[in-house]
DNA sequence: TCGCAAATGTTTACGGTGAAAACATAGTAA
DNA sequence: TTACTATGTTTTCACCGTAAACATTTGCGA
């Protein structure tokens, strides 16, 4: 896109802007508050060119939560793949970079979670997205399975309850505590946490 | 009062019908729809009348929230109350309740938990009644704790440990999982994550 | 009982929003 | 060059939240 500040008619890279600026905005001022309008004035755009890259506000909304997935599934992956021969190390790790993920970008990961997508399974790598940032996490439970541990009892229901536990860690992490701690303190609780799981 | 239909000047109890109609248009529509100028228009007032009852938007959604979070509390509370001598059975019927209240108003619980209303704590009864309804668990567990269940762990983690984990649990059941089951799946996962964290 | 203040509603008005429709321009491939 | 397609713009509409000024009712103290 080179570097001369000439007014051009065409943005050039407008979806990718919307979206870089859609989590700027969200990270300052949450999802209510978050216009396409004023995303557009910022981007010196007029206010209906968003229009071309998203149909309508809900899309935009979705494609940001689409991207947290992929950002959530990437992080997890990588702290679980630390620990490839001791699942239960693998999981409270996983579990940390979960709810550090939420604790770091807490409006997207809200986004992601809550009301504010309507219709999702209408966007199809949202959907995916979801499902294989799941993933992650059921893979640590299964292997973890093979290692002995949960020992006779369903792998899902396990699997649905620690995605529980570190879902829940998350949203109240993010806002709903005073006992919000310092990182160290947070690692605690996790390890707490995912040991009561692990039966230790 | 009274019966007659006649247009009258004062609504009468404006306060009451407009969080009564709000529950409503939650439950349908979901937050970002519901709209002052929509209720107050279904219910025959003009479309400021309701800032005589609220400051604003935001003061009505959080008043909603509150009333929430009391229900949560009667509910939880109620169900702790039928095993007093049986902390542990006392937890898992709570979670059960918790999850339950979640499930059958989606919508206001993620009103409750999510990003919905700014600035929490600058309504005094949303924040006690949240506070309260956490009470209702964290004195769950201090019976157990009593009973000899969560053995030297610190109380206010373990506590943390089981919201997250029934919280966690309602969220997901709420809206982003498949694995939504019948009433009787449902308390079979609940009595399962619960009897994971008693160590049964 | 009267009268007045407080509570509750109404009218009007402003600026912001999502979105549809019709039009303009730029880039690309024949 | 020429036509097609992708991308922006202008204009327009129907909403929305909410502030200000005004009206009516109600309830309470004299």
């Amino acid at each position: 896109m080179s570097g001369d500040e000439k007014q051009q008619y065409h943005h050039g890279n407008l979806r990718a802007a919307l979206l870089e600026t859609a989590v700027l905005h969200l990270r300052e001022e949450g999802i209510e508050k978050l216009s396409l309008r004023a995303m557009a004035r910022e981007l010196g755009v007029s206010q209906t060119a968003p229009y071309r890259h998203f149909q309508d506000r809900n899309a935009l909304l979705a494609a940001l939560a689409a991207d947290g997935f992929a950002e959530l599934k990437a992080a997890t992956a990588k702290a679980a793949g630390k620990y490839p021969k001791d699942a239960a190390a693998a999981l409270q790790a996983c579990g940390i970079a979960y709810v550090k993920f939420a604790r770091s970008n807490p409006e997207r990961y809200l986004l992601m979670f809550g009301p504010g997508i309507v219709e999702r399974q209408r966007y199809e790598d949202l959907v995916s997205n979801s499902d294989a940032s799941f993933q992650v996490l059921l893979d640590v439970i299964e292997q973890a399975q093979r290692e002995g541990l949960f020992s006779r009892k369903p792998a899902l229901m396990v699997a649905n309850t620690a995605w529980a536990l570190v879902h829940g860690l998350s949203t109240l992490v993010i806002g709903h505590l005073q006992w919000v701690m310092s990182e160290k303190e947070l690692e605690q609780q996790i390890s707490l946490a995912t040991g009561m799981l692990v039966n230790k």
